[in-house]
DNA sequence: TTCATAATGATAGTATTACTATCACAAATA
DNA sequence: TATTTGTGATAGTAATACTATCATTATGAA
């Protein structure tokens, strides 16, 4: 049994999936990005990690800044598989709602099923790299060629769950967006800037989920 | 008249406010990083846009980050004073607290006082970079410096306001956070990834203002 | 089995970036 | 008047972000 993430085609030259070079470029990417950061990672370093070299991962990736594009909705598509797959029993919107917000804050597991990925890395590169992805002049070239539906489809489907525990409420997207970001901002500042948060001294995720929930439900209680 | 943010030291090697040539290293920094975006800024173009040489920009800074982390933190800073300016005749915590939030989405008037920064382009460099000024392997490193004080300030304020709200109320800091945060976020997302967000027709920062005044109120309702 | 093609490795080279260093000059200051 | 301070001009270096070329190896179709 093996998952496999279907990816934009325009985010990369060569499928990385397709060889065993192109697993290592993603592999180690993964590593040496969440060591030093994105703004150290260099192709260069990443091909002396792997015992290839500069050219052989420019066959790949056109810059960093489209592989960093690349683990991003990578990840992005892989959490919404994890969403459908943990909430599609669920009738009650509020219960999934929950699940959903479980999902994005928690420390997640390195999934078995996707051999080269290190989930648990990767959303720890989510948290502290992934805005870089679309905080750039290029957003709106970016955009054109879908590189964020992954991440737009996941909002749309948090959005949705939303609507279905209030058709009323204004800004489901909004909200949608707001839940996902903050779960990794706060996330970033408890852990970095404790002063930002409330949760300084423990340090816990489930009081990142419990901040979400009480944000959330109470913006959908009607009236 | 003449209004002066006060700024950390240790973020630059020659104070810029205390020099024609300081001055325009702030001002055409602004205009560049706001132009070409930050990862596109160099000291080299930099130089040549003022019409002095690199060198003469190192003598001011250390490197770009040093510049960034300078510019958001004069922001905060000075979006601080503006605040307390704004709200301090007024008694009614919601009142103040909604004022605040229209204080933080709105597109800034470029402020008389403040000679050589353009507090428009500035607000539009906080959205886009900002985040980029902590979201770095050094940010324990720069914290410890305290290069983060005005935006902690700041979330401190906010904080504070809504406890007067709501003395019950669990999470203030990272409600605080999360306003401040979502102010941007929704405004870039809004022009940007317009799907992420409800106001993709419309584009309307008073939109982002309802949305948070009824995310942070829905929550400090009592009950 | 053979021929063609695709993927990799090895090496080289370029323009730009991110600095550091030095020296001369002008203005302010003591 | 001597001295410090800030600036301009120039040079130089290591690293980064690529592009190009050629030989070698693996794969797979005829």
């Amino acid at each position: 049994m093996q998952l496999q993430i279907k990816m934009n085609e325009a985010l990369f030259l060569r499928n990385p999936e397709h060889s065993e070079l192109g697993r290592k470029i993603v592999q180690h990417s993964i590593q040496l990005i969440d060591k030093n950061g994105f703004e150290a990672f260099t192709f260069k370093k990443l091909a002396e990690d792997i015992g290839t070299t500069e050219a052989g991962i420019y066959r790949y990736f056109e810059n960093k800044h489209k592989l960093l594009v690349y683990l991003t909705a990578w990840y992005w598509g892989w959490l919404e598989f994890q969403i459908d797959y943990h909430t599609n029993n669920l009738r009650d919107p509020v219960i999934k709602l929950k699940r959903v917000i479980k999902l994005l804050a928690n420390t997640v597991d390195d999934d078995e099923l996707t051999g080269h990925v290190n989930e648990s890395l990767l959303h720890q590169i989510v948290i502290s790299e992934g805005s870089k992805a679309y905080l750039t002049k290029q957003v709106g070239e970016d955009n054109k060629q879908q590189f964020f539906k992954p991440y737009k489809d996941l909002c749309a489907v948090v959005g949705n769950i939303i609507l279905e525990c209030n058709p009323k409420y204004k800004y489901p997207k909004s909200l949608a967006s707001t839940i996902i970001e903050m779960a990794h901002f706060q996330n970033f500042f408890m852990n970095n800037l404790p002063s930002l948060t409330d949760f300084g001294t423990a340090k816990e995720e489930s009081e990142i989920i419990a901040f979400l929930n009480d944000l959330v439900f109470s913006s959908l209680k009607k009236g």
